[in-house]
DNA sequence: TTGAAAGCGGTACCAC
DNA sequence: GTGGTACCGCTTTCAA
């Protein structure tokens, strides 16, 4: 019993085109890549019959070993399940793919998993440029300046030194949604965060707080996951203090906060307005749905991988106003 | 001005490592692939020592090039906002990691990018294997026999010839969720599903109800996504012979009915009850919370790489039973 | 235990 | 317009 197509079938190469349509093999690399000599008419369509009865590609890695790229970006993302992430990828991968270049995308939230060694492994795999959508770290930036390829971050909330960056106006984002609800004439407004180091959105809802002479309401912080936000806003619910409102740093999180605010009984907006950050899909199927600041991912990404594909020699932060999406969850109603 | 940092900096490669830890070439590799020939411990250290000094790391494309793999699988996915492919390729994404293989996805719901292509595509950049995530079709089934690289079937319904596939038993699982709302003392049960050629799912909700003695409810088939399944809620709402249930052929459509009822002012599940397939992580996080019938996505995954990774002669379909997740939408109330 | 060298499949320069 | 050929960086056999 042999394999079902009995033949051994090496793979046909430039050599064999070359043989079978009597020609050279440079030849042959002049037709595919339509240059950079010029052939005759004639001798192409010899080129191109042998290749279509051999069946003939090229081979990528000998390609990328000689003109030393390999046409791949790579991504390192914290969380692929993150609607944010998702969303992000697919724009990613739709620009990418435009500009001839495939994804390689790694996520570091399985065990032993971490940013730095995601970043060292897309370099192993030479890839040619890199997409890095997570806070970064120390080691992190020592792991992208060491492997010498050329990176942006995304998703990033401020200038880094030396590495380009492109991210949402974090800040004047919480302090839209925030001001939404003071407008809506809440005067208790809780946070829900990400755990770890205070971030620029909770400083927003704070300012935002403060410019209107309010003081902050209750802020939780929970895992980045739809599970963390439930936990937080049972938090909040249950709370001496407990909001009319809460903003909530993103969509994920927002739509466990949904749940533990229907599971207590309690009727949104009515009882507790929610607005989030981020404008994922997800967010606009919720119920109510979700009145978010939304992140242009798509122009962030675009800009992201046009710097990959022509590197400037600035390093700057691009940073990208968020614009609010009112739907139901705020209180506005029915849009008309 | 220059570059930041100035140096024209050429990668270091093997024979760099060499002459710095005053070796050969051989030996280099020697030391780096920990084989095929033993190198003396002194002389390992040498080298060892000239590769941090250097920053050197192998070149993945030549040794692809020599070796005649590259360590990478080719995955292709319909629509990778569904989140039911966004859990796949994660957990597809962990085991190929796991078992030393990148990923490269690719998502043909762009426009001009239909499954074949997508296959081609990956060819040329010489995965070592495929998983396919999508009805296939001839034109499919040709690009994939014509690429000449192993390929699983992902998601499929059927056997297919000549090609492995793995899939859940949709029939099985269909009639599992309808049966649970006869249960409930349902006659009138419609069904959502997808566009295009009757669905095997369909069939199983059609034969559940026969069985029981039933007639079958309002159908209607609508888009792949949340929008479709909000346009078909709005039918079964709207219909004459309204359902008291609904079963739905996706989590991702789900979500859409679930709004429309919602906006319509009907009660779930006291009104309408509602039972989708999938079990994907968003369909806990709906209000209410989804009963679903739930594909069991991780070991299909596995088995999917497994059989990339160590290709056996067979190439059958594994059929992988479903299993029904009970939760509120149903009209099962809280859990315990 | 080490080294020399033959490719892997393309690209593109240089000569004709 | 076409062909010969020297590489790209690595793996591995064979000889020392």
């Amino acid at each position: 019993m042999d394999t079902v197509d009995g033949a051994p079938a090496r793979r046909a190469t430039r050599a064999d085109v070359a043989r079978y349509a009597g020609v050279s093999p440079a030849v042959v690399s002049y037709t595919v890549n339509a240059g950079p000599r010029a052939v005759a008419p004639a001798t192409r369509e010899r080129v191109l019959e042998a290749i279509r009865v051999l069946g003939y590609r090229p081979n990528a890695a000998a390609r990328a070993l000689k003109i030393g790229h390999t046409k791949m970006f790579g991504v390192v993302v914290p969380d692929s399940g993150n609607p944010f992430f998702v969303e992000l990828g697919r724009v990613l991968e739709h620009t990418a793919t435009a500009h001839g270049y495939a994804l390689i995308v790694v996520n570091f939230d399985g065990p032993g998993h971490d940013v730095a060694s995601s970043i060292r492994e897309l370099a192993l795999r030479q890839v040619d440029g890199m997409i890095v959508a997570a806070q970064v770290s120390m080691p992190t930036l020592n792991a992208i300046s060491e492997c010498g390829i050329r990176t942006v971050l995304i998703n990033q909330f401020s200038a880094v030194d030396g590495v380009p960056s492109v991210g949402p106006d974090l800040y004047e984002g919480a302090r839209t949604g925030v001001n939404h609800l003071i407008w809506h004439g809440h005067t208790n407004i809780g946070y829900v965060g990400e755990m770890g180091p205070p971030d620029v959105r909770e400083r927003g809802w704070r300012d935002a707080l403060t410019a209107a002479g309010l003081t902050a309401g209750p802020a939780a912080a929970a895992a980045f996951s739809r599970e963390g936000g439930y936990a937080a806003g049972q938090k909040l619910v249950a709370d001496d203090n407990r909001p009319t409102a809460i903003f909530v740093s993103s969509d994920f999180q927002a739509v466990g906060v949904l749940r533990a605010l229907h599971e207590a009984g309690i009727a949104i907006p009515d009882e507790i307005a929610v607005v989030s950050f981020d404008g994922s899909p997800e967010a606009e199927y919720t119920w109510p749905a979700l009145t978010t600041v939304q992140q242009p991912v798509a122009e962030m990404a675009e800009e992201a991988v046009e710097r990959l594909v022509a590197p400037t020699a600035s390093d700057d932060f691009s940073r990208y106003p968020t614009k609010l999406i009112v739907r139901q969850s705020c209180g506005c109603g029915m849009p008309a």
